[in-house]
Formats: C-alpha cells, sequence, structure tokens
DNA sequence: TGCCGCATGTAAGGTGTTACATGATTAC
DNA sequence: GTAATCATGTAACACCTTACATGCGGCA
C-alpha cells in the first residue's frame, strides 16, 4: 500500500466521494491527479478497503460514490497509529532563492514580491473554502476538527512565510548602500550618474 | 533540463564540489540520491554546462570534482530570472493529521509530540550546520547572503510548526471535558471508574 | 570480522505528470 | 462555435527511490 491510497482512505472516512471530488480535497493533504486517483482507487477497492455504487446524475455525467469499508477504517486507523512519518518538499522557489545573488537588484525584489503576491493568492483560496464551515464544532472526533486544525496550520505557515519575505525586502533594501560603498571604495573615483542609478 | 540540473547547478555556482558531497548540500532546496546526481552531472556535462577534474585523495578514494562553466551560468540566470515555480509538498502527517479522530486521545497526542520532537530535531540539525558560517557577511551577492536567507527561513518555519502544535495540544486538552460532557447527557447514568480514565 | 564513511556508478521498480480518448452540458 | 466543467479511464513518459556492484581505509 503507498501514501496516496491511506490519503484517499483517509477522505473516503469522512464522506463517501466520487474519484472525480476526490482529486480537490487531495490537494491539502496529498496531491494528486485524476490518472493517478482511479487506478489507485481500483487497487483498494480489489483489496476490500472500500466499496462503490454508481449514483446517477441528471445534466452532469454519472459518477461512481466510493465509501470506506469496515477493513478500509481498520487498516486505515493502523497506518495512522504508527509514529513515523516521511515528508518531501520541493520547492523550484527555494533554488532561486539559492541563486538570488545572479540577480540585480530590481529582479531580486521582483522574485519575492512574486512570492508574496503567490502566497497571499493561496490565503485568500484557503479562506474562501473555510468560510463555508462552521467553527463552533470543537470536539475532536468531528470531521470539522481536522479540517479546522489543517487549515490553521497552513494560514499560519504561509504567513510566517509572507514575513519572512518583508523581512528579505529589507535585507535587501539594506544591502544597497553597502554594496555602493564597497564599490565607491574599489573604484576612488565616480560619476554621479552611477550613483543614482545603483540608489534608485 | 529538469528542475534537479538547475539545483545542481546553483550549488556549483557558489562551489566546486563532487556528485558525492553535492547530495548534503542539495537537501537544503531539492533533495535528490546519489543515483539521480551522478546520470544529472553527466548529462548538464555532455550539455557542456559544466566541467570537472579528477582529484587524487589520500586514504579516501579519489573524486571528480565539479565546476560550472560560463555557458551554465548563464543558463542558469536565465531560468533564475523566470518568474514562475512550481512548489509540491508531500507530507504523511497531513494524512495522520486529518485522521485524528480514528485515535483515542493518548495517541492523538502522541502523534502531535512525536512531530514536536522531530522538528526541533530538524532546528538542532541546522543550527549545528550554520553555526560554521559567519553572519555579518551581507551583501547580497556574497556566497553567504543566499544560505543565510534560506536558513532563516526554515527555521522561521519550523518554529511556527511547533508554535501549532502547541496550539493542537491545548485544544486536544480542552475537547476532552466536552467530549465527557457529552458522553455523559447521552447516558445519564454513569460509573466513577469510567469518568477518571477520560479525565486522566 | 563486520560495519561505516567515502566515492562513483548502473538497474529495476515505484510514483507522478502529461497527453490521449470519449462524451454530455453549460456559458460566453 | 469554442472553451470549460463534469466524469472515468488508459498509455507513455519523466522523475525518484531502492537495491546492487565495487573497492579502500578506519574503527570496534
Amino acid at each position: 500500500m503507498n501514501t496516496l491510497g491511506y490519503a484517499i482512505l483517509s477522505l473516503l472516512n469522512q464522506n463517501s466521494r466520487s474519484g472525480y471530488d476526490l482529486a480537490d480535497y487531495l490537494d491539502s493533504i496529498w496531491p494528486a491527479k485524476h490518472s493517478q486517483i482511479y487506478p489507485t482507487l481500483a487497487k483498494l477497492h480489489k483489496k476490500g478497503l472500500l466499496a462503490f455504487e454508481y449514483v446517477e446524475q441528471i445534466g452532469k455525467p454519472n459518477k461512481k460514490v466510493f465509501s470506506i469499508t469496515e477493513k478500509g477504517r481498520k487498516e486505515l486507523a493502523k497506518w495512522v497509529s504508527e509514529v513515523q512519518f516521511s515528508s518531501v518538499t520541493r520547492d523550484e522557489f527555494l533554488i532561486k532563492v539559492h541563486s538570488i545573488g545572479l540577480l540585480d537588484i530590481e529582479k531580486a525584489k521582483k522574485l519575492i514580491e512574486e512570492r508574496i503576491a503567490h502566497v497571499e493568492k493561496s490565503i485568500d483560496l484557503q479562506r474562501a473554502s473555510a468560510s463555508i464551515e462552521e467553527e463552533d464544532e470543537l470536539d475532536r472526533n468531528s470531521t470539522g476538527f481536522a479540517k479546522h486544525i489543517l487549515h490553521e496550520r497552513k494560514i499560519r505557515l504561509e504567513k510566517e512565510e509572507i514575513s519572512w519575505c518583508h523581512w528579505v525586502l529589507d535585507l535587501l533594501k539594506k544591502s544597497k548602500p553597502k554594496r555602493l560603498l564597497m564599490w565607491l571604495i574599489g573604484i576612488k573615483q565616480f560619476d554621479l550618474g552611477v550613483v543614482e542609478r545603483m540608489l534608485f
């Protein structure tokens, strides 16, 4: 059993859903495309961890709605109890930050500002989807509890990232005069036009 | 060209290194195993983006030390200037949190506490590797600058995660009496032994 | 004696993405 | 009429991990 399988079981444990729907919900815990979800659902079904029924719809294609079985719930519970967890993050932004020295100051600022925009957009999307849910349900076993704390986690981390971005932008502003100074010391004679271009 | 290629170019742009060494440094920006690094280095070399020389060592196997070429630096600079960045995080912990309702309160706490331990260990490792570097160099183009801000980013996000963990632990403690109360309302008659087990 | 670290690589297998295939309905 | 959304799937490819192969030196 691979991790995607457990992610799917985890979602189906809260609500029966179609494979198509799963893709959206998976994004928050273990992103996957349809082409990966459908074969995995078939595999889980073959193992008896979930069941499905065809649901006819009007104006839309029919769908297969999957639900978790008792066996599936047990399998999931067992896995969740195991303490180990592997985690990988691959973010192209980190590589670009690592090579930020290759960029001139304008492009460096742009890199960070684009990141801020990107993360803020994500926060807005997050808020939009969360506002539907009610927040007073704080019982640990309720469906809303897990979603609520995962949502809070994402928002906190994203806000921290934005605060870090502003911290970097500050450093970039400060580094400018220092760079100018070092350059002036290096050449000893200077042209005011060049100085202006480096400051503004 | 894939992203790993750019990650390698980015590291080699700061320092010439062997494939074996790259693995350690890659962890912070784009994790990869040796079996993936060596073929990628060969591919980059074939494209003329990097050069290498054999370095003999005493008491250790000889190594191939790679350095970036002018062509490689240009290719990297071009890619870094492009604003788009894709990012994926796949963390089993998120799935387990999503299914936290399946665990009894002790196991739920343990899940979060293990996470705290895990992240704190990572912070310690991070600090240990960073203390070697000097911090007064704040010029944007210096080798240390990028490492310094990436290091700060990681620490900030990890601290935020720990703070979130404590927030969750608090919620778990609060949810306990409420759960008990609801249970009592449900059954109307009760056994003190059961009550004690649910509280402590 | 056996395992760990250094060092470079190949092979096989699993995971994930992009593209293809089909087909109805709704919105611009 | 063209694209977008709903809906399920397969095929080909790219990417990543695990295992294998080799070999020296140091350590318990």
